[in-house]
DNA sequence: TTGAAAGCGTTACCAG
DNA sequence: CTGGTAACGCTTTCAA
């Protein structure tokens, strides 16, 4: 029972048919009349035949999974980002294959590597060099996420700059805020170096000269307690305002504010973006951008089911939009209205 | 150039050769002569053949491949299992296949169906039932991340009880607290089940009563804070110390601590579990017991790879060590010592 | 409706 | 050293 090193042949011979007829039992396919049906079903059962997936794939040429590529795997972005894409390829049958490349050397490589284990790829956006992502779209269907698409391969994304101009307009002109700093590395990924192009644009929209330079540093909750050191470590004054690239630095910021006894927003404003769940939750609560990650995944593992179903078209891609969440931290009472930035 | 749908076939026939010497090349096996080398060299490279990783896999009957299971994909904690299991598996060529069930209702199918595709799971504890664990290991090697293991199932964990022990003891003895919450839900994982019971045996062993119920809730920084209301809400007093199942849930009830006007440590004291990265990085740090999250995961990817080249012999599970990280939630000035529970 | 046989792309054994 | 050929497990024509 249960031993799946029953294969068709054993089946075929043990329920006295062909093995063309368990395979179109087992597939549900053809015809097949109700006698050999039953013998077959039976022999299947008593034996546990489940078909190989191997075997299956081999002659399928295709293999019933599906790739998803990152750089690292930190904070709840990236979790938001499998189960997103988890839940579109599961139901489809597909598994789902994952690299973390740690930008390591050789990590092109082993991107294309995985894309001769899966049917399509989903690569997040400034993972892996241009190049090299064309190279894969040679071989698979290939989408990037959270990034710039190329001529030949969609992308998915959200609004990032237009998100981050009403964002930053807001603090600007609704709390009259002038010497922001933001947080966030732009040569790291599109993401931030889109945000941070909506940051300097808002500046510009008004006529004003925004700051030349971010505080260039990476995306994790321990870099904002770095950013908070740098920025009221002392030397020089301190910002109004740190316009942060994702919630995680603008936490590290806050504790790290909070840690040095200055009070937010009175004394210093902070934003994030994504609306990660402690967003809501921290003390003040977080003005933010709320991004659909999960959908952006799923978004993603779509287009690249039906480019496996109807192979040489390729897609548009597929901007998503965001909402701006107005909460406490830029300065606004509690309950203020929250906008969208629209579609 | 770069098509991978060249075969052996097709670069043995121009290369004047016959797909095994093909073969012997591009794997470096066997025995071949400079002369043939240079020609199947010359032709692989001109048409950009590489293997088929479905034809070498059948062959090979060995998929490359391993699997993770795991609950959901909530926090650091899981990043870093995902993290630690790839940094394994990568050099030893195996894919990584993830499985969240979320604990679905066919979930158990799933898993069954993901070992049909891999070399070897591993599975996180309290994942999925025990029957399908044992079946699940008449198919593949099989091993218990984080929760206990069957006889025919290896585990890897932490010493959580003997870890949970000395924090509470700390607790009790050091700073003479009486009045703990214990938060977390022992029946939803292997882990917290143990974390319950090294907690209650602390009071055991001072000859002290236990509270007989934890405060059951999930893992995740969100269950924190509504701890801390569900705590200090108002009605009924508050404890002394919350002692928390992992690291997130101790952030939450910080989080609502703070929120609540509450000094920490010194109106409550708040201790957590996993030593996550914003544990040390919060005001104050958190008291909490270090756990090698990652080397647990790389040491299930070992066994698993281990017994995927060597079937039959069933490994014995590992104990990895914890270490007891005292910081100031619990009350202890400023760089007080730490110690580890020993092996 | 059924079965024989030809793949799918690779590796490995066995002669030569 | 080299090549023919039989697996590996399955699906799918093509005839019967």
């Amino acid at each position: 029972m249960g031993n799946s090193r029953v294969t068709v042949r054993e089946i075929a011979r043990l329920a006295g048919v062909s093995v063309a007829t368990v395979s179109r039992v087992s597939n549900g396919t053809g015809q097949v009349s109700e006698e050999m049906r039953r013998r077959v079903l039976e022999a299947i059962e008593k034996y546990g035949y489940r078909p190989d997936h191997l075997g299956r794939a081999l002659a399928a040429r295709r293999h019933g999974a599906l790739g998803l590529v990152f750089p690292g795997l930190s904070g709840p972005y990236f979790t938001e980002l499998i189960q997103g894409f988890e839940s579109e390829a599961v139901p489809a049958r597909a598994s789902v294959h994952i690299l973390c490349t740690h930008l390591r050397e050789d990590s092109d490589d082993q991107v294309l590597e995985m894309a001769r284990r899966v049917d399509g790829v989903a690569v997040v956006g400034g993972t892996i060099s241009e190049p090299t992502l064309l190279r894969l779209a040679e071989t698979v269907p290939v989408v990037v996420l959270a990034g710039r698409g190329l001529e030949t391969v969609p992308a998915v994304s959200v609004d990032n700059a237009p998100a981050m101009t009403t964002l930053t307009r807001h603090l600007l002109v609704d709390h009259g805020l002038r010497d922001l700093v933001f947080v966030g590395n732009p040569d790291g990924s599109p993401d931030v170096s889109e945000r941070w192009a909506g940051f300097q644009n808002a500046y510009h929209e008004l006529d004003l000269a925004p700051p030349t330079e971010p505080l260039r540093l990476a995306m994790q909750q321990h870099d904002g307690v770095l950013a908070a050191e740098r920025l009221l470590g002392g030397d020089g004054p301190a910002p109004q305002a740190v316009v942060c690239a994702n919630d995680e630095l603008a936490l590290g910021v806050l504790v790290g504010a909070l840690g040095r006894g200055l009070r937010v927003p009175e004394d210093l404003v902070i934003t994030g973006f994504d609306d990660a769940p402690m967003a809501a939750l921290v003390s003040p609560p977080l003005t933010t951008v709320r991004q659909p990650v999960r959908e952006l995944a799923a978004e993603a593992a779509r287009l690249i089911l039906n480019a496996v179903d109807a192979p040489g078209v390729a897609p548009d891609g597929i901007v998503l939009p965001t909402e701006f969440v107005v909460r406490r931290s830029c300065g606004c009472p509690a309950g203020s209205p929250t906008g969208g930035t629209g579609k």
